[in-house]
Order: C-alpha cells, then sequence, then structure tokens
DNA sequence: TCAAAAGTGTTCTTGATACACCCATGC
DNA sequence: GCATGGGTGTATCAAGAACACTTTTGA
C-alpha cells in the first residue's frame, strides 16, 4: 500500500449511545474515565477505529468491550468532526446509538464493565469531549425515529404488554396518549400478534404480545408506513 | 501534539452528492476521474479531509474547487466506512448532499470545473469507488427530506411559481399531485409570499412567490410540522 | 382562434380525537 | 372488599382526496 502522507490525517473514532428502558425510564449508558483527558468524567462508550474493520465493526466491538453488550440494535447517527472536540489531537468521531433491552442485559452490563452506569436522561452528569452534544442528537433523532418506524420494540422484552409499548412512546416522546387510540391504532396494524402467556401482578392480568418483523417486512413492501 | 501511532489509521475523505433541477428534471453533478484508479470514470466530487479543517469545511472546500459552487445548502447524509471501498487503501468517506439552485449556477459550473457535468438521475453512468451506493442514500433522503422540510426551495429560483413548486415535488417523488390541493395546501402554510412580479412565457402569466424563511421559523417555534 | 398553462370550490371519505365504565387479579 | 392496572365502543371533527371548467396570454 504505497501512500504519501502529504497531508497529516485527522484520527477516527466511534462512540455509542446506548439507550436502554429501565422500569419505565428511559436511560442512557455511560462510562467513567480512568485516563486524561477528562479523567473521572463521565462519557459515551467508543474508541478509535482500526484500519482492518468497518466503522460499523468498530462500534460493536468498542461496545462490547466496554459495556458487555452484544447483538443489540446499532445504527449510524452522526459524524461530529468540529476541530477541538478532542483537546490532544485531531479527532473525527461517527457516533452511534444503540437500543438494548435493559431487562435482559442489567446485570450483565453490569458486572462486565466496572466503570459502567446507566443513568435517567433526566439526570446525566457533564460529558467529557463534546458527548453531551451527541447525546442530544441521538436523543432527537430516537424521537423522530419512534414515530416513524418499529423501533421501539428493541427496547422492550420480546414479548409485551400494550401498556408497556404506550409507556415507552409516552416517556420517550414526553406526551400523554389516550388508550383506547392507542391500542386500535397499534393494533390495526397487524403485526402485532399475541402470545400465549399473560403478564401478572397485582392486578388483572395482560395479554402479551411480541412484534412479527415478518409480518412487519411484508406490509413494507406493500407500501405501508409506520406512523404513531 | 504528541500521539504514539499505535494502530494505522483509517485515511478521511468527504464526497458531495449535488443535486440541481434542470428544465424541471433532476440531476447530479459528476467529475470525470483523471487519476487512477477508476481513470476516466465518473465520481462524486470529494477529497481528503484536511487536519486543520472541519469535515464540513472540508466537504465546501472540494466543491468550490471541484465544481466552482459555493454557498450551498450543504447537509452531512451518512458515513460511508466499509473496508475496500477504495482499492489503494482504507478510506473512510463522510458524504454529504448539497441542493443548488442549477439556473443561477449552470453556465459557471460548466466552466469551472472542465471535467464537470451534470447528469440525469435517469441517466447516470457506472461510477467510481461506492459512489453509486452514496447517491442512492442521498436520493433516498433527498426524498424523505423533500417531504418533511422546506428544502425544495433550495432548488428553484428565488421567485418561484406554485406550478413550478409543483413540478419539482412531482420530480423529485415520482408521483403525481392534484394541482388544486397541492396549491391549496402550501399557500395555508403561510410561508410563501407572493411578489410584485409574474412569470411570462405562451400562455397566461403566473403569480411569483418567494419563500420567507423567517415567517417559516416563527411557525416552526408555534410547533408548525412542514408536511406536504 | 388556438394552444398552453394559470387559476379556482365543493363534496365525500377517511383518519384523528375525545371520552367513561366494567373486569380480573392479588393482597 | 379494595386497590391496581386491563380492557372495550361511539360520536364528533378535521384533514385529505377526488374532481372540471374558465381565464389569460402569445403565437
Amino acid at each position: 500500500m504505497a501512500f504519501t502522507y502529504e497531508y497529516a490525517r485527522p484520527a477516527l473514532t466511534v462512540d455509542c449511545v446506548v439507550f436502554g428502558l429501565d422500569e419505565g425510564e428511559l436511560k442512557v449508558l455511560l462510562i467513567q474515565r480512568g485516563l486524561k483527558p477528562f479523567r473521572g468524567r463521565w462519557a459515551l462508550p467508543g474508541g478509535f477505529v482500526r484500519v482492518s474493520e468497518t466503522v460499523d465493526d468498530a462500534a460493536r466491538r468498542e461496545l462490547a468491550e466496554e459495556s458487555g453488550l452484544k447483538n443489540v440494535f446499532l445504527e449510524q447517527l452522526y459524524t461530529f468532526g468540529a476541530l477541538y472536540r478532542d483537546p490532544r489531537e485531531r479527532v473525527v468521531s461517527v457516533a452511534y446509538y444503540a437500543l438494548v433491552r435493559l431487562a435482559d442485559f442489567k446485570t450483565k452490563a453490569a458486572s462486565d464493565a466496572k466503570a459502567a452506569r446507566w443513568f435517567a436522561l433526566s439526570n446525566v452528569p457533564p460529558l467529557a469531549f463534546d458527548h453531551g452534544e451527541i447525546l442530544e442528537s441521538a436523543i432527537a433523532r430516537l424521537r423522530g425515529k419512534l414515530r416513524y418506524g418499529p423501533i421501539g420494540f428493541e427496547l422492550l422484552p420480546d414479548k409485551f404488554t400494550l401498556s408497556q409499548l404506550q409507556h415507552l412512546y409516552e416517556a420517550v416522546l414526553g406526551v400523554a396518549l389516550d388508550k383506547r387510540n392507542f391500542r386500535k391504532k397499534v393494533l390495526a396494524f397487524d403485526f402485532l400478534v399475541p402470545v400465549a402467556e399473560q403478564a401478572k401482578g397485582a392486578h388483572r392480568p395482560a395479554q402479551l404480545y411480541r412484534f412479527d418483523s415478518v409480518k412487519y417486512q411484508r406490509l413494507r413492501k406493500q407500501g405501508f408506513n409506520f406512523e404513531l
């Protein structure tokens, strides 16, 4: 690979905004930095992109290394390329956002990564670098996507009640929704299928549903457009 | 700037998908490559990001250098980070898309950049690298944004007729729209203001309008949501 | 006088919203 | 038996879709 270094190159990193739903509340996973700069501050999990991996792979690798999370929904968000994002040197960062079913990963992630913690969005500490800005973009993107795509299910367990789904939408979008209208609408879509089991608690048991992505894809091809 | 090169770094470039509207047809600006690899093939304008400029600035600089276009609408699209995009070495590219008022720039761009040409979308030649894929993403993004944001005006002259606007939507979205419903809707938005002049031609003259971005921003702050 | 594009309202249909009560269970 | 969340239908309203003819100009 002959290449003349005519100009100095910016370094390239990835950063991941990991969202999870905990007790009906939207949370984000942060890592406490052990090294300078911003030592002791909380930051998004991330790191350098290696020359032999795709940028997507780098995001998945860093996520696994720093938080123990694997096989989660991951999508590119935006590339942050301002000059002094990192005080050490010129670093361009490709930001991703991930959605995890927190119920499954809660204990695991906590044990794998000692310095990792979930923070409620209303309670995020000051972040290192421009990670506050990245987080804001991710929240905005999540809100947008949630309305127009079936990504909310990535935050819920495989089987969930309609109330759980509604509360997710209410928590993320910050609005109150009418129960009857909400149920009418999502059931009319016809890609939520009831499963045999029922949820239990100190009250009437609820029907559980799962998201049928095959049905969903079929509908999409027929020109159907998700919107909630 | 002390930095240890623990790992080899991917190179970082920008590529720009430039859209223009020519005689009611959507076109894209391509550059014919003079160097290997893909010598002679058509490609998107773009180049390396310098260490002392932001990524956005790199896109603007390359656009100006390779096509003579300045002060155009420019927005980041997506970052392409596959391994063998470029046969020479590992290159990650941040793609942008730009919208230009072709009527203003047509002659200028043609003279500034000898190897630059506008291609109708239905007539794009095979492109170098993964630029075909980038172009596809840009078209998808343009279609999406056009429905939900006031970016169509970036493709039209400052003063335009409602028919021109409608034809733009029909051309980009590939659908036929009802004239009366279209006019009713856009005029109800109340951010198109009629100007004194009229368009002329071999037929009845049409009222010209301009997009009032101040009015638009005011509406946005009041919770208004553009959708067409 | 003809061709070509501009301009203009009403009806119908569809989807969104608002709204209140009974049900099943655990404690 | 009571507290808690689960589950259901209808009436009203607003927005979108369908639709055809007259007007103005240049050639």
